[in-house]
DNA sequence: TAGTGGTCTAGACCACAGC
DNA sequence: CTGTGGTCTAGACCACTAC
C-alpha cells in the first residue's frame, strides 16, 4: 500500500491549495469585486474535502482582506473605495502635484461628517506628556472624534493640547469656532506652523476594529501628528487611527 | 434540562474568549515580548477544550500579529524592532523636528544592505507609463532591489525610469556611481526636485510575504514615490513594499 | 424552510525542534 | 524520544438570511 504524504498532498488539495486557487480567480478578475465566492458546501464537493477544511481555505482569504463573509448569505469578494488624505492639505491645489496619481480616488463629492465627539481634561499618557513638554501635574485637554465618509467610519482621532495654554478657551469646547482649533491656538500666540507626522501600520486591536467597523484582514494605519509653533513648542499631538482599506495618504515635498 | 447556548458559552470558553484572555496577558505585560505562550496542550487542559479549539485561539492572535509559532519549539509573544524612514531625508538634521518622537528607534548604528538587485528594460505597467508620460512603444528601465537592516529584509523596491532619457547611462547599470541615480538624472538635465509619496496599507500577497519573510498578521505598507523635475516632468516612479512591523515613517512640513 | 456561515468535539497522523 | 505546532476527517449543532 502506497503511503501518501498526508499533511501536504493526501492525493487531494489542502486548505492552502484551495485558498491559492480562489485567490488566483480573484486576481485574474474571474471572481470580480462584489461577486459571490463558492460556498463551503460547493468547495467540499469541488475539492473533495470536509467542511472544516473548506472553511479554513476561506479563512485564509478573509485574513488577507480579500473576501468578507455574511452569515446566512454567503461569502463575497471585497470591494474597496479609497479616500485621499493630503499632507499638507494645500497639496490639493494644482501644480506639479496635480499630475496623475498612482491610485485614483473620487473624494470630491463624498459627504463627510464627524460623530462621537468627546472632550475631557486628563493626565496625558507619558509619551504625549513628554512631547508636549508637560511638567508634573500639568494636564492635557483631549478631544476625541470619529470621521465618516458616506456615513461609513474611516478614522478615529484623539488630540491632546497643553491644558495650561488652552484652559477656558474654545479648544476645550465642542464648537471650536471659525477656523477651528488652529485658529484658536493662533489667537493664543501659539500658531502651529511646523508639522511632523509619524506613521505605522498594524492589525487593529479589538476596540479599534469595532469603532471603525473593520472587516477581518484589515490593518489600521496609525498617524501621529505633532504641531509646533514658530518657537518650536509642541502645542498639539493628534493620534489618528485610520481604516487602511479606506485611505490613500499623500505627502509632497521639495528638495531644499 | 437546561439548554446552554452552545455556540457562545457552552459552559466553557470559546476560542474567542481564550484568545481574549491571552491577549489581555500580552497587553498587561504578564506575557512579555519574546516569552512563551501556553502550548496547545496547556490550553486544552486549562480551558477544557479540544486541540482544534485551543489552536484556533492561537490562530486569532497570530493573525493579529501578536504571536509567532515555531513548529516543534512553541509559540512566542512577538518582538518588534522599528526602523525610521524620514521624508524628506533632511528631516534627520536638527531643528524643531529634533524633538521627542512618539515612537523611539535606534537606527543610527544598524547595518543596512541591499540585495536581489535586478535591472531590466520593460513595457511599464499602465499606471506607471501614464505617470511617466510614456508614449506607445516607449519603454521603461526598471530597477528592483531589496533592503535589509541587520541582515533582515524590510523593504522591496521597484523603480521605473523613462528609457528614452536614461538609455545607455549608469541608471541602467548595477553600479549607478557617486550620488546614485538622482545624480545621474541631474547630469542628464532631469534633476528631481519635487516629490510626491502616496501610501497605502494592506495584507501582503503571498509573494510579498515570502520576499520580506513576513510573519502571519503582518501588513505591508505600499509607498509610491514620484519624482519630478523643476519643469514638472515625472522622471521616476518608485514602488516600495515595506514590512510594517519594521518601519516608522516620518514626514515633516511647514504651513505656507 | 433550506442554505450559509460559525463553533465545537474526538480522534488521527505528519513535520519539526530540542533534549 | 517527547513535545510542539500543522493538517485533516467525520459528524454534530447553532445562528442568521433569504425566500
Amino acid at each position: 500500500m502506497v503511503q501518501v504524504d498526508r499533511a501536504t498532498s493526501r492525493g487531494g488539495m489542502g486548505y492552502r491549495a484551495i485558498a491559492d486557487a480562489l485567490r488566483a480567480e480573484i486576481d485574474t478578475g474571474d471572481l470580480a469585486p462584489g461577486s459571490k465566492v463558492p460556498s463551503e458546501n460547493e468547495l467540499m464537493s469541488t475539492y473533495g474535502v470536509e467542511q472544516p477544511t473548506a472553511r479554513r481555505a476561506l479563512e485564509v482569504l478573509k485574513n488577507e482582506g480579500l473576501i468578507v463573509a455574511r452569515r446566512g448569505a454567503g461569502t463575497f469578494v471585497r470591494e474597496f473605495r479609497l479616500y485621499r488624505r493630503r499632507s499638507p492639505a494645500r497639496l490639493a491645489e494644482s501644480g506639479w502635484n496635480a499630475g496623475r496619481s498612482i491610485w485614483q480616488t473620487d473624494d470630491a463629492k463624498r459627504p463627510t461628517s464627524i460623530d462621537h465627539i468627546e472632550i475631557a481634561t486628563v493626565d496625558a499618557p507619558d509619551h504625549v506628556a513628554s512631547v508636549l513638554g508637560l511638567q508634573d501635574g500639568e494636564k492635557a485637554v483631549v478631544r476625541r472624534r470619529r470621521y465618516l465618509v458616506d456615513d461609513v467610519p474611516i478614522q478615529f482621532a484623539t488630540s491632546y493640547y497643553p491644558e495650561p495654554i488652552v484652559r477656558g478657551t474654545q479648544v476645550a469646547e465642542k464648537n471650536t469656532g471659525d477656523g477651528g482649533v488652529y485658529a484658536r491656538l493662533a489667537e493664543l500666540g501659539c500658531k502651529p506652523v511646523d508639522f511632523r507626522e509619524e506613521l505605522r501600520s498594524r492589525m487593529p486591536r479589538e476596540a479599534e476594529a469595532k469603532l471603525l467597523d473593520l472587516a477581518q484582514g484589515t490593518p489600521v494605519i496609525l498617524v501621529v501628528r505633532t504641531a509646533y509653533t514658530a518657537g518650536g513648542q509642541a502645542v498639539e499631538v493628534n493620534e489618528m487611527v485610520l481604516d487602511s482599506s479606506s485611505y490613500i495618504l499623500e505627502y509632497g515635498f521639495s528638495s531644499s
